[in-house]
DNA sequence: GGCTCTAAGTTTACACTGTCAACCACGCCT
DNA sequence: AGGCGTGGTTGACAGTGTAAACTTAGAGCC
């Protein structure tokens, strides 16, 4: 498990790759507590402070991962926004998209969007509205004006978002089918978010 | 800040007090990055290791503390719940209740309901449910079955965490009127929870 | 009084964590 | 040859939660 194999590791740039692989590995198999500094230097071959020459801290390598983690959000969710169909159906399937990669790639998730403030420098500001691309194009989609499109947009993301991490911390009732529950809650919420206002 | 005030502590239940209520101000004042055994064992006059005598572990203390947390929470919502009025209205307080909580009580709702579950041993889940009877009782609204009921109330309580969550971790867009988005998403989630069946 | 038994706390230690300051080794340039 | 910067390591610091062993105080009983 800790696999100690020494590929001959390279030097510079291609250390800095193969740190953040071992990172990347490392977050997928163990999730965010396998995330050790000096788990990942002992298994990339260097010592934990060799991190420090690419990284400027703990939290910076973690933010690129969290960047990757976006990089793929967005594609899936933008190929569904973008596919044709009636509007309210491809704002489904990006809700679809959303909710399959927080349960399948729940480690990114977790990093995303699950980290308490204090516990990691928040994600930058603007990497984090840049990574946020697929807000506005819910944004676009059946509003009136941009603020009610924006307004809307972010209620069906933070219905997602609770819905994704409760299920991902299991805190909701174990006798509900699971996707059912889902399909109901994207149902919900992408109807609101077409409906006429209120 | 570090207060190492001293008061003449007590000792066996009285110790076990002492430092739940250290806790408890510690949470209070600092978040949950605040609750460190060694900081509040300083702070209460006692070892760290004492704490082990009352509560198994760090965990245990905090499961504690998040009991405490959803009795208020419980009972606020409750109280909204019981109310009198339409069943709409009074569901709508009670997501209020809810929001308020979180955006109140932060440091409480985060031990509740942020903590990844690797982070820390799930609060056991038989307390979990008896601290959720709110659920059932929005479960009981407006529903033609019991699961039907039991899966709408989930949905709500998705909506309105992620909000909370998304709102406390400030990766809300800032542009957005607050009050406004809070209304607007009890709104959305509220309506459809007594909205027929699609 | 003197013995034992027990409960309550403390001391000490272990295995971690992220990170910083100082140090060393090598290749390039003058 | 000498100086310098770049890349990396060593060793340390200040934390963390927790387990094992030790000490101390008090109660019960002969």
């Amino acid at each position: 498990m800790t696999d100690t194999h020494q590929p001959p590791r390279g030097t510079g740039a291609e250390l800095k790759r193969a740190i953040l692989d071992e990172a990347r590995r490392r977050l997928e198999s163990g999730g965010y507590p396998a995330l050790s500094t000096r788990k990942i230097a002992s298994a990339v071959g260097c010592t934990a402070t060799s991190i420090y020459l690419y990284f400027n801290s703990k939290d910076a390598l973690i933010h690129a991962l969290i960047e990757e983690g976006f990089e793929d959000l967005n594609s899936k969710m933008m190929a569904a926004i973008e596919g044709d169909g009636p509007v309210l159906e491809r704002l489904k399937d990006a809700a679809r998209a959303y909710v399959r990669f927080g349960l399948e790639r729940t480690a990114y998730y977790e990093i995303m969007f699950m980290l308490r403030p204090e516990q990691m420098e928040r994600f930058p500001a603007e990497s984090y509205r840049r990574a946020r691309r697929s807000l506005d194009a819910f944004a676009s989609f059946a509003s009136v004006s941009p603020a009610e499109g924006l307004k809307r947009g972010t209620i069906v993301l933070t219905a997602l978002h609770g819905l994704v991490a409760l299920l991902i911390a299991q805190r909701v009732d174990a006798q509900l089918d699971r996707e059912e529950l889902i399909e109901s809650a994207i149902h919900a919420a992408c109807t609101a978010a077409v409906a006429p206002p209120f």
